[in-house]
DNA sequence: TTGTAAGCGTTATCAC
DNA sequence: GTGATAACGCTTACAA
């Protein structure tokens, strides 16, 4: 129990419901409801009483008690598993559409499951709170599958943050475009050698490398792998990848005289162990990154970079989603999109 | 209206409820629920009949009916206006402690309200969702104790993030000890010339390098200010005026040796513009930033910096929200707390 | 140990 | 135009 004289604590103070209204404004509950909903037919005179009686208490309507009644929820669950720029930055733009449309968007944040049940748990606690539907990123190496049909069965309409999944609804990212394009660019600044810096495992980043090369009617001669990161792997260990590399370039018979990088972070570790060996960027080698983070504004150089539209991204994802809650058919396409990336070109290269 | 065979469209599934359990059990609802919810007196034959029921049907309660009953609410509401990344990272930790206590937290991000009216209306909109209570960063320039007032006078518990407001309930962060112990790292080290690059008008960096100063009872010998950047101004201004101080400190005829910036950013961009110039860090003179962000770990050389403690920052304002909510009385000291900062030691200083 | 009845604040259905 | 009345799914109080 609360003490007594316990100033904002605890205790929520009761709001004044249609009750309230109706009793001050001497109408039924009804009417009051029709008038401060504006839904149904109320004569002038009593609809000023009411609203008048609805400011004078400060009416605010309960929506618990309205999702109870109408069996409607205004919330959307999302599922960020991370509080990674890039994620926050989608969530960002998703947040604002779904708010345009009157839901609130509810947040998990914590750490990645590491379990598929633990992952299930975590879904299912979500599921409790009765969502209008669901929004997700991937789980890095899971494909989505059973989180989509776990929320097909339960019937709540459902979107994936760029996933790679081929049955999967979602806003996607046009990865390999943006390569293309920035190999396009160095190209035409006159770089003759254009090196990847990156897995050969990453299948769009290098397609659109290699799209861009078969373009220019040239072979793809320079090629950096450099394996022991993965794809999804800390940023961190990008970083060191990426500075590692740079000896690797240093050493080199023919170096390259543009590199593009598969990640910033990969593409700032770089940049960091070229400084270290005394080479100019972008005068020795340009740079070309991949996802325009925070840090690719600060760095020295400043990073040219490959942009995630993330917040367009959000926007996009919470339109198919709120698309799927209010039942529209899904069109011929499938509800997925691709959204372009495009190229910030800064001072590395 | 959906359509027929619309797959995860608009119609959630009626997920089995207590009568649906307590149909399939033979028993009443109040049984079920008993059972169920763990808390009063079942026979085992009756709770064995009922929770096989309820994992058959796959009941999961439903939080809105229960909301209504007891008149509690399970969630919380915490306006962000903003996806920087030291709010996300205090965030984070929020929402794991609450998630632990089984609240569901609910996030604001969109972009800061300009106009008082903007921020008071937004906090209304939160207030429909009635929540169990709510959680806010601090709108730049303003005290916020309209809005902790506007909370009081509902009875809804708050906590502010990092607030500097007096009357404020507050899990704040010692930016001022922070300084103080850097700086007296860098003396450690031999530096003889620490200056401090920042405005004038933030106080508690200053103050804490001011206090380093008569500690270590010397003259704040070099101290460089750089107005036309508001302290809570845009990273990217950060960036620009920490980039312009190089310029200054090349033609300063006693350079120091050291400097301690107001941010990362600051930091940052003073780092690019002694590259520029071809100064080495930290041979010729060391920088240290403040803050730690992700961007401080990619730069050239990496920053050493003063690191917000901001996910326990964050765990700090959920308990201090979880107490106020459980109906706690305020303790003797209050309910605000700080929490120190630490030094992360990486190569520029 | 179990069952019955009432009610949370809203909306839906039907009379008047 | 307006007003009773029931119902959403759950919990509390009390009776059996």
């Amino acid at each position: 129990m609360p003490s007594l004289a316990q100033s904002g604590t605890g205790n929520p103070k009761k709001v004044a419901g249609l009750k309230e209204i109706a009793a001050e404004a001497g109408v039924s509950i009804r009417t009051a409801a029709r008038a401060l909903n504006g839904q149904g037919y109320v004569g002038a005179q009593t609809r000023k009483r009411i609203e008048h009686a609805a400011a004078k208490l400060g009416y605010s309507p309960n929506r618990i008690a309205r999702s109870l009644r109408t069996q409607k929820s205004y919330e959307i669950a999302i599922a960020a598993w991370s509080t990674d720029e890039l994620h926050i930055a989608k969530i960002a733009g998703f947040e604002q559409a779904m708010r345009r449309a009157r839901y609130a968007v509810t947040i998990l944040m914590g750490q990645q499951p590491d379990t598929e049940a633990a992952g299930r748990e975590v879904l299912e606690t979500l599921l409790e709170h009765r969502p209008a539907g669901v929004a997700a990123f991937p789980l890095p190496g899971a494909t989505m599958t059973a989180t989509v049909e776990r929320l097909a069965a339960a019937g709540i309409p459902y979107v994936i943050f760029d996933s790679r999944g081929e049955g999967v609804d979602s806003a996607r990212l046009d990865r390999a475009q943006g390569v293309y394009e920035a190999v396009l660019y160095l190209a035409a600044k006159g770089h003759q050698r254009i090196a990847y810096l990156g897995t050969r495992d990453e299948p769009s980043r290098l397609d659109g490398y290699l799209r861009a090369f078969s373009h220019l009617a040239r072979k793809p001669c320079y090629m950096e792998v450099t394996p022991g990161t993965q794809p999804g792997g800390g940023g961190l260990d990008s970083y060191e990848t990426g500075r590692a590399a740079a000896w690797t370039f240093a050493e080199m018979a023919e170096r390259p005289d543009a590199v593009q990088a598969y990640s910033d972070e990969m593409a700032l570790g770089f940049l960091a162990g070229l400084h270290e060996l005394g080479f100019q960027v972008p005068k020795d080698v340009a740079v070309v990154g991949f996802d325009d983070r925070r840090a690719a504004s600060l760095s020295w150089p400043r990073l040219t970079t490959v942009a995630q539209p993330s917040h367009e991204l959000g926007v996009a994802a919470a339109e198919i989603l709120l698309r799927k809650i209010a039942g529209e058919p899904e069109p011929p396409s499938g509800w997925s999109r691709t959204l372009p990336t495009r190229l910030m070109v800064r001072e590395s290269a």
